[in-house]
RNA sequence: GGGCGAGUGGCGGAAUUGGCAGACGCGCAGGAUUCAGGUUCCUGUGUCCUUGACGGGACGUGGGGGUUCAACUCCCCCCUCGCCCACCA
């Protein structure tokens, strides 16, 4: 009957004439907006994944909602499309990634548009155009000037497939997270964002935030705030000290040896050399130990064989004492905390006391004191390769170093030929000298540029602050839009991105916001993370070949059909498993809604049917809505219109209407277009994503006649309908009223364990 | 190794946060429609016992213990799976 694709296809085209979705963002009431954010796709020649339309589809249907609620949503979208994964995908097949990204674009638009999501595309940013990148660029030059970035010879990760350095955040475990390829270390001159001067603040503006538990602790981890002591150890032969961080200070009067890491400077120096324990005035051995790692920490460990696991494998190993300074456990090592032993004067203190105590002495004497150390690192954002925007720094002979002057951004990506990674640790670009010759700004000489290009992060660290403002050519935001619009309201996305970009966003924004240059800190207070979809009960990838292709679902079911499914398979949070057999029962569903709704209005004389079956739904489907139980909303609609299906025929023409009405605004924000149908069939206005929310008559909630559970020892033996609100006297008479009841009291005389009016009657015997 | 989740019918998943376990859907079975298959529509569907039937009973949320009138839910121990971190000093 209905050809739901070709349907589907006449509402957007009619959204699209309308700008249904389209906000005046200066009109829009700051205290009424909501932004409603989600995670921009890089654009890949495999086409739209289904991860991203799972996203899209629960983060639009809750937008929608909101919007029927009364909200001036802002729901925009855009393209993450300059990056590795693009370029690599262009070095296998060939093209260009500027031709490549071009052609992805307008399929993703298409794929995006298909799926019946409410996005504003007036709106829309790409990361690789130079309109936007300028603005990418220009924030780059903020942080420089404020001292956030900087340029400095570092031991960094390279990934020998990839051929360029990789951030941090861009491992998975050993591996480069773009291609899995096991990485190496290099010591290379290179460009860093100062992270790290906000690691403090990142931890603790954490608590402050709504956002799922896990996301909190997946970045608490990541930034791995320790607090600790720093002990410095007079080396006389060395001419200098070494100092070493622990978290156990407690346990120094313990130590028997210094321990460096083979990467550290002084390590061939150092070894062999005696130290002098700042306590005691020991002499301590100096040694190199491999398990002490270059990047972590100082690169300098105390050797406490009595109380680490590996120092004491150390020690045995190398014939070094072993001295107990901590009571408690088995035998040693001891790890575990307790009373002091064998310490001077902090003999007897307990461990967290003692560490305090300690780490202050140190700081009297001037041989270290209490200290803080993070897991992360400053953010490493120089790529040697050539799709992603050129870091604004010339460099001249007389001046150094000198930020491109603002009024000269873009500094513009040319379009090269050869776009290969050298592997030499030299970017691409530097083989254009149309490029790479310039003249200083500052004393206008000649100067080479920058050819290293910045990391794809650095453009979605801040893209949220450009939608709003996207059609002003001479700045990056404007302030009162931004003030306005901003921060986002809710954004939607994967956990994959918790550690990475959601980090990195909140670090330059709070950088933005020191500056004085966006009046917020944090950009994203509401964040939602999206479970895993499963083909069939696994895993989707493309050797199994059960990659959920979304077009080919549009095309066959239609995008509503799709989408609700998409939201009924599972928990949004929790992920679910995507099944053709189950999709099915959507089918099926959505054939009885336009069946049901398409009914010619019925005569019934009215006031038969018990329309309080509408009011709970609406109700259930708004309360599961803020909650993002799409899956249980859904199966509310599912009662809801099998009750009316059922039911219509006893209505008045004015109960139907109302039923209908209703049933089909409850249905708009999960299926969008089917709704819009629906709607102009009721002979109702243009167009129902502009509608209010039914209200819900609360008075027609209440029951006044409920169903009592009852209970003997603990076991249900039978279920009376009761008046609400009847009082226990009342209720146990009912009870005893049961044959079954009686039979199992056994003639004695109950005493009540429990009585909760309108549920639960408890009796023991 | 450390931390955090999760484990419920044949399957995906519900359960007002301690109060009727299995909503909703898939699948399956029976029936209607159909020449037939498919589609569509009704009805049934946790397991076992009992009853001619209505009904009634026992068991049941990974396993074992506990708290409670009442436990999928809380506490302790164990098993399995998933995720995050990991020679982090």
């Amino acid at each position: 009957m209905d050809d739901s694709p070709e349907m589907e296809r006449t509402w957007q085209a009619r959204w699209q004439a309308d700008r249904l979705y389209e906000l005046d963002l200066d009109r829009v009431d700051p205290n009424g907006k909501f932004y409603n954010l989600m995670e921009f796709p890089y654009p890949s020649a495999e086409g739209l994944h289904v991860g991203h339309a799972y996203t899209y589809c629960g983060a639009d249907t809750f937008g929608r909602y909101r919007r029927m609620r009364g909200r001036a949503v802002f729901q925009p979208m855009g393209f993450d499309s300059f990056g590795i994964h693009t370029e690599n995908f262009a070095l296998k097949t060939g093209v260009h990634p500027m031709r490549l990204t071009a052609k992805t674009l307008d399929a993703y638009r298409g794929q995006l548009r298909r799926l019946g999501c409410g996005f504003d595309w007036s709106r829309e940013i790409v990361t690789s155009d130079p309109s936007y990148y300028r603005w990418t660029q220009w924030v780059f030059l903020q942080l420089y000037r404020a001292g956030l970035a900087y340029r400095a010879e570092a031991p960094v990760v390279w990934c020998p497939s990839c051929l360029t350095v990789l951030a941090y955040e861009q491992l998975e475990g050993d591996r480069c997270e773009r291609c899995g390829t096991v990485v190496t270390e290099r010591v290379m001159k290179q460009w860093f964002l100062r992270m790290t001067a906000y690691a403090n603040r990142l931890v603790d503006g954490l608590d402050a935030l709504d956002w799922p538990d896990v996301a909190k602790r997946m970045q608490r981890e990541w930034i791995g705030r320790r607090w600790g002591a720093e002990v410095s150890f007079d080396v006389p032969s060395l001419g200098q000290q070494l100092t070493a961080f622990t978290t156990r200070v407690d346990t120094l009067y313990g130590a028997t040896f210094v321990a460096l890491s083979p990467a550290h400077p002084l390590a061939r120096r150092a070894e062999g050399a005696t130290a002098v324990h700042p306590a005691t005035g020991a002499p301590l051995p100096v040694v190199v130990a491999d398990y002490v790692m270059g990047g972590v920490g100082t690169g300098v460990i105390i050797g406490v064989p009595a109380h680490d696991e590996r120092d004491h494998a150390f020690a045995l190993e190398h014939g070094l004492p072993i001295v107990r300074v901590v009571e408690g456990g088995d035998g040693l090592p001891y790890t575990g905390e307790g009373r002091l032993m064998d310490s001077d004067e902090f003999t007897g203190t307990p461990s967290p006391d003692a560490r305090r105590a300690i780490a202050e002495r140190l700081a009297a004497r001037g041989s270290g004191g209490p200290a803080v150390r993070y897991r992360l690192h400053d953010w490493l954002i120089s790529r040697q390769r050539y799709w992603g925007p050129p870091i604004p720094i010339v460099y001249c002979s007389d001046c150094g170093e000198q930020p491109v002057p603002e009024d000269d951004l873009p500094v513009v990506l040319p379009e090269i030929e050869d776009f290969r990674p050298t592997g030499t640790g030299v970017a691409p670009l530097a083989a254009d000298r149309v490029f790479v010759q310039t003249t200083c700004p500052s004393c206008g000489g000649p100067a080479e540029r920058e050819t290293d290009v910045s990391d794809t992060f650095v453009d979605s660290a801040w893209y949220f602050l450009r939608y709003p403002s996207t059609e002003f050519a001479d700045r990056a935001w404007h302030d009162e839009r931004t003030e306005r619009i901003l921060p986002v309201d809710q954004y939607a996305g994967g956990r994959e991105h918790v550690a990475r970009h959601h980090l990195y966003a909140r670090f330059v924004t709070m950088a933005l916001h020191d500056l004085g240059l966006v009046p917020f800190s944090e950009p994203f207070p509401r964040l939602r993370l999206h479970g895993f979809l499963l083909a069939e009960g696994r895993k989707m990838s493309k050797s199994r070949g059960n990659i959920v292709n979304p077009d080919d679902y549009v095309e066959r079911v239609g995008a509503d059909v799709l989408r609700m499914y998409l939201l009924f398979c599972g928990d949004w949070e929790q992920g679910g498993d995507f099944t053709d057999a189950g999709l099915h029962g959507i089918e099926r569903f959505v054939g009885r809604v336009r069946r049901a709704l398409t009914r010619p209005s019925p005569a019934g004389p009215g006031g038969e049917v018990d329309l309080r079956t509408l009011h709970r739904a609406v109700d259930a489907v708004g309360r599961d809505l803020e909650r993002l139980k799409f899956n249980t909303a859904i199966s509310h609609l599912m009662r809801l219109v099998r009750w009316a299906d059922e039911e219509a025929e006893r209505m008045s023409a004015f109960e139907w209407s109302n039923v209908a009405n209703a049933t089909v605004r409850l249905l708009a924000p999960f299926a969008p277009h089917l709704g819009e149908e629906l709607w102009e069939r009721l002979g109702q206005e243009y167009s129902v994503h502009e509608q209010p929310w039914p209200q819900v008559d609360l008075e027609a909630l209440l029951e006044e006649v409920i169903t009592l559970v009852v209970q003997v020892n603990g076991k249900v033996r039978a279920r009376i309908r009761l008046r609400a609100g009847a009082n226990e006297d009342e209720a146990v008479k009912a009870a005893l009223s049961s044959e079954n009841v009686r039979r199992h009291l056994n003639q004695k005389d109950p005493r009540i364990g429990a009585y909760i009016p309108n549920r639960v009657l408890s009796l023991v015997v």
